[in-house]
DNA sequence: AAATTGCCGAAGACG
DNA sequence: CGTCTTCGGCAATT
């Protein structure tokens, strides 16, 4: 019974390579002159062993996180990589100034100096993490059997957040996973495309235990069900935490923090010893496709990225709506509306078996360099936050650079190496900037819906400093010194 | 049709 | 740099 299930599904090539030449290359930043600067050389282990027993962010990142991959099958290497370019020559290297190729090496150490999970730190806490949120599953499915309503509360669960997608860039051991119901008819109403928003309700054919939780207009209820999840969550954890001498969790001490206003997440914290770490259960729809209407419109950019086929594919992604609670008062009482998320369909474009990438990209090089570019700006962030450049609690989430760079991808399709790292980070940058000159971020998927419109986004005005913050970064970028920013080695400790 | 199994990629460790 | 390892994702399988 061979399970030969390779990579061999369809895709038979990607349209027209040779549109190379036809893209202006706007982009030609000049790698620039010599601008000298001894380097400063790296005693790595720096940062090493900062495990860290502070953890335990209390606040909750607006990034929404992922659901479940849509379920297409391998894309088969985007045929054709002649590798020619991968690897240069000897008679290339020669040529380019050892300047530039000491401080490509100088920078690709700096992100590898990035923070990293400790594969040691890994296991320690998968073993952890797992079989709690295994448990949760497993007793929530079974009181909600006796109560009649497991034909909702049988959750699907989908990992996500930055330490699932390789994205992490501070030390604390945070952990987020969707719980998804999932399998249900909905109707949805689009009465907020400019909030990323809808309302629910559900078709007459819809006879599930959902029914316990309308208002009376007949809607959806977030803090309805979020209330009911919670509930499910907190008797687990009682029941976790009355374990025996002989269970797995004896030696773990569980503390569900309280909820925070407008939060679509249920977090748990767990200590064991000196380790801590936070666990984060966020509650959420899956909603079938098709794709609401709101989000018509963000494939008809000009460009060629994503091509039509990748569109297709990335719309078979289930969408899911969270209990984020609208802002201002579109919603005050969280009882009608639910903030869509594309974690799934983002996933796909980033990670997944059908990476998106370019009809030029031959490998999967421009996953690499396109995560390495994530990292480096949320190490910006992190870092500016750190040094209470902008306080934590502004909302300028790492789901702003997300979209910055699904911009700037869009703007430049091609070139995504990380051989050209310093090339695409000012790409990045630079459609930061201008993002926020103009107050002006379209959520990558919902063109009306505006991250940078005053209404939605509190504090507008330290947008500037965080404008600041990067112009600097790409001030050092383009005249080869490592910015600071990027510099793990004196890293604050908080 | 839920759970198990096996394969593969990502990325750390190590030499 | 290349090889080895572990974890997670995914789908075939039953």
């Amino acid at each position: 019974p061979a399970t030969r299930v390779g990579r061999k599904s369809a895709r038979p090539q990607k349209s027209a390579p040779p549109t190379t030449t036809s893209k202006p290359n706007k982009q030609t930043i000049h790698e620039p002159s010599p601008t000298t600067r001894k380097g400063r050389c790296s005693p790595s282990a720096a940062h090493a062993a900062t495990i860290n027993d502070t953890g335990l962010r209390p606040g909750t990142s607006p990034d929404v996180p992922a659901t479940r991959a849509g379920r297409k099958s391998a894309r088969p290497q985007k045929s054709a990589p002649p590798t020619t370019t991968s690897k240069p020559n000897k008679q290339t290297i020669r040529r380019q100034s050892t300047r530039e190729t000491s401080f490509k090496t100088k920078l690709k150490k700096a992100i590898a100096n990035l923070v990293r999970v400790p594969s040691d730190d890994k296991s320690e806490t998968a073993k952890i993490y797992n079989p709690i949120v295994n448990c949760i599953l497993e007793e929530i499915k079974k009181m909600a059997v006796d109560e009649g309503e497991d034909d909702i509360f049988r959750l699907r669960q989908l990992n996500s957040g930055s330490y699932f997608e390789n994205l992490k860039v501070d030390t604390t051991n945070e952990f987020d996973f969707m719980f998804c119901i999932y399998g249900q008819k909905l109707t949805l109403e689009e009465t907020e495309p400019s909030l990323g928003m809808v309302a629910v309700k559900l078709p007459r054919k819809n006879k599930s235990s959902l029914r316990n939780y309308l208002t009376p207009d007949g809607y959806l209820s977030p803090k309805k069900l979020l209330n009911r999840f919670r509930g499910l969550v907190e008797q687990t954890i009682e029941t976790l935490s009355a374990a025996g001498a002989d269970s797995p969790f004896k030696d773990l001490e569980f503390k569900l923090m309280r909820q925070k206003d407008g939060c679509p997440a249920v977090t748990l914290n767990v200590a064991k010893k000196r380790l801590q770490m936070s666990i984060d259960l966020v509650f959420a729809l899956e909603v079938p496709t098709p794709w609401p209407k709101c989000t018509k419109g963000w494939n008809q950019s000009v460009t060629h990225w994503p091509d039509s086929r990748d569109i297709r594919a990335i719309k078979r992604n289930e969408l899911h709506l969270v209990a984020k609670a609208a802002p201002h008062d579109k919603d005050p009482d969280g009882e009608k509306l639910w903030r869509l998320s594309f974690s799934q369909a983002e996933k796909e474009i980033f990670n997944g078996r059908g990476q998106i990438l370019s009809p030029t990209d031959a490998s999967n090089h421009a996953t690499l360099c396109r995560k390495d570019c994530l990292r480096c700006l949320k190490y910006i962030k992190y870092k500016l936050q750190l040094t209470g450049g902008v306080s934590r609690d502004v909302d300028f989430a790492s789901y702003h650079l997300k979209t910055v760079l699904l911009h700037a991808i869009v703007k430049r399709p091609d070139g995504w190496e990380n051989e050209n790292l310093v090339t695409c980070l000012v790409c990045v940058i630079d459609v930061l900037v201008s993002s926020i000159e103009t107050r002006h971020l379209p959520h990558f998927f919902i063109p009306g819906y505006n991250l940078f419109e005053p209404a939605i986004f509190k504090g507008l005005e330290h947008l500037d400093t965080v404008k600041d913050q990067f112009l600097r970064v790409k001030e050092d970028l383009v005249n080869e010194r490592l910015p600071k920013e990027l510099d793990a080695l004196e890293m604050p400790v908080h």
